[in-house]
RNA sequence: GGGCGUGUGGCCUAGUGGACGAGGGCGAGGGGUUCCUAACCCCUCGAUCGCGGGUUCGAAUCCCGCCACGCCCGCCA
């Protein structure tokens, strides 16, 4: 009920200035303070005291007086307080809310009939997905849930660089060294083999004999023209290697969870000839010039041209990548992408040239973040430095097993875990951990890798708003009305004849308040593509959460209280679930 | 050298013009379970919001300068 009480105060107030024959277009609404009773509250007067001729608290009385809360449906009532006009939650606007709140879809937006394709990963199949890079699935694929929550129609996609020379690298080195002169793979996995080539590779090419690295390097070439020259061979020999190393990674990533609808590869943008196309329309610009037997573009506000075609005819993985973005405009109303902040530059190039091509860049938009390094420095898959992200998430796990067990003696509730639920738990704590702890950091923050700061499972953290979906099942589960993992989705016997009224204390009404909220933050953070609100809007519900479960008792209740509570129960667990969702963090059943 | 980003208690982080007299967490110290899961809760300690100017009735938030750190400035991807 928050976006509509928002849009109602909206009207009301821009009817209260007008009234007062006062410029309405700075309304200032704004969400008080905890401490303050309102949902929403009004700056405006600090802003019209000078017009006036008024103090500010005289001016927040005089818009205060103008409204009659008695019109509004969600507004209880209208009061001033020092320069702020408070707008009061009515009794429909709590009532409302729970009923909302029974929905097991709640937070989710309607439909806006608009499609996006998110972005992200992309990362070149080289090897295993290290954690450097890990930021990307996680915030590319909690931002495509989230916008899914928002009500677009959305596709995930992953662009594959299978037409650049780290690839023409790799299947060389594929093709040229032995197993027997690589050293044993540190997993039983495709893309943890196959590096062994790339870095053997990449080796020679730095340390062998001129003329031999000279040898190498023209069978590289030969392959990367092959390629440009739509030698299907050429398409066959790289195509393995891609798909093995890709294979193997799509694994990893799968258990993060982040799943695509389309792996895009570049070559199709080679093979289809819409690269080819796209350098004709290049070459007509105004800013196109000729230069150094060079295609260029001299592009407005950078500094340097723009290659976009080789002095050997070749493109560039720049000049694929528009032409990939031409697709995308063809096909989605709208794109998305996650990309490492080096790629800025980059970035912003495509867009000006994109504009220029005469497309509406402002469909397009990017999501940056920093890379993860460790105490040391950075990583890299060519060097074999870093942690894998495999890694990371099966030591998440066993810490997780060890937490579990550990405190399963301990444990005051009688659900006997059993072999299943304690790996069902670790899995989910371990995973959801280290996906939140990445998810609600600010993008552009940059993270130093630290084992114990990443896997901390005490507050802040995943298991702390996890273990707050437990108890909501758990006080279910006592109350008769059993959750069932995967698909609590059973139609709720309280719903119906709600009534918020017996949830007075001021535990419950904030408990409510922060449910109310929810769907706005899935609009923001939509909006805004900045998926970590959510994280952060977890946590506080969570808090508030805790702050009921500490002073009312839900089961001893008398049943007039003892319903609506256990529908405030439901309606917290339904808010929970769908942000842990929204962020891609399971909501375990029991902890 | 130029461009972009980041800078909030010892450490990590939220907030990006208005109730900020800056909210959490970690840490340190103290307390809480005959009661729906203590991965919890409560109390105490701890911050000139990098530094210096400016704009504004009002600045952690906007502008300018400086400092530190990161990233980028390829006929690589």
């Amino acid at each position: 009920m928050f976006r509509q009480t928002r849009s109602e105060v909206e009207t009301a107030l821009e009817a209260a200035l007008e009234a007062l024959d006062l410029p309405s277009e700075d309304l200032g609404i704004e969400e008080p303070p905890e401490d303050v009773a309102a949902v929403l509250a009004s700056s405006a007067a600090f802003r019209l005291a000078g017009e006036v001729g008024a103090p500010p608290p005289a001016v927040a009385a005089d818009i205060a007086a103008a409204i009659d809360p008695g019109d509004l449906t969600y507004v209880d009532s209208v009061e001033q307080r020092g320069p702020y006009v408070n707008f009061l939650p009515s009794d429909a606007y709590f009532g409302e809310t729970l009923a909302a709140a029974q929905a097991e879809d709640y937070g989710q937006l309607p439909d806006r009939d608009t499609s996006v394709v998110v972005e992200h990963t992309s990362a070149n199949p080289t090897g295993p997905v290290h954690v450097g890079r890990a930021r990307n699935p996680i915030i590319g694929d909690a931002l495509a849930r989230v916008l899914d929550y928002a009500g677009y129609d959305v596709d995930r996609h992953y662009y594959v660089n299978d037409a650049g020379r780290q690839m023409a690298v790799f299947t060389w080195a594929y093709e040229t060294f032995d197993e027997d002169d690589l050293p044993e793979p540190e997993r039983d996995s495709p893309e943890y083999e196959m590096v062994r080539y790339y870095r053997k590779g990449n080796s020679f090419l730095e340390e062998a004999d001129a003329d031999r690295v000279e040898d190498a390097e023209s069978e590289i070439r030969a392959i990367l023209q092959g390629l440009e020259a739509g030698d299907e061979d050429a398409y066959e020999r790289v195509g393995e290697v891609v798909d093995t190393v890709l294979g193997g990674m799509s694994e990893t990533l799968g258990r993060l969870p982040a799943e695509f609808d389309e792996f895009v590869k570049e070559t199709r943008f080679m093979r289809n000839d819409a690269t080819e196309d796209l350098v004709d329309r290049l070459k007509a610009l105004d800013q196109a010039v000729y230069e150094e037997d060079a295609w260029q573009l001299d592009l407005p506000g950078f500094e340097k041209n723009l290659v976009f075609l080789r002095s050997d005819g070749t493109s560039l993985y720049t000049t694929r990548d528009l032409a990939h973005h031409e697709w995308k405009f063809d096909t989605y109303d709208r794109a998305v992408t996650v990309l490492g902040e080096d790629h800025k530059l980059q970035a912003d190039q495509l867009d000006t040239t994109l504009d220029l091509l005469g497309h509406d860049t402002d469909q397009l938009s990017q999501v940056f973040y920093s890379w993860v390094n460790l105490p040391e420095g950075g990583m890299s898959t060519r060097e074999g430095t870093g942690i894998d992200l495999d890694d990371l998430l099966d030591e998440s796990i066993d810490r997780a097993r060890e937490e579990v067990e550990s405190r399963i003696d301990t444990r005051s509730r009688d659900d006997d875990l059993d072999e299943t639920d304690v790996e069902r738990i670790a899995h989910q704590v371990g995973i959801g951990a280290v996906r939140y702890d990445i998810v609600s950091k600010q993008p552009t923050k940059g993270i130093t890798f630290e084992w114990d700061r990443a896997l901390d499972f005490e507050a802040q953290s995943a298991p702390y708003v996890q273990y707050v979906h437990a108890r909501c099942c758990g006080i279910r589960s006592e109350a008769g009305h059993a959750v069932e993992e995967g698909k609590e989705r059973e139609p709720d016997s309280t719903a119906g004849d709600l009534d918020a009224a017996p949830l007075a204390t001021d535990a419950e009404r904030d408990l409510l308040r922060e449910i109310a909220r929810f769907p706005a933050v899935i609009e923001r953070a939509a909006d805004e593509h900045r998926p970590h609100v959510v994280a952060t809007y977890t946590r506080t519900l969570a808090e508030q959460f805790n702050t009921f479960y500490r002073e009312c008792p839900v089961l001893d209740a008398d049943p007039d209280t003892k319903r609506a509570r256990l529908a405030l129960v439901d309606a917290a667990r339904h808010a929970i679930a769908n942000a842990l969702d929204a962020i891609g963090v399971a909501a375990p059943r029991s902890m």
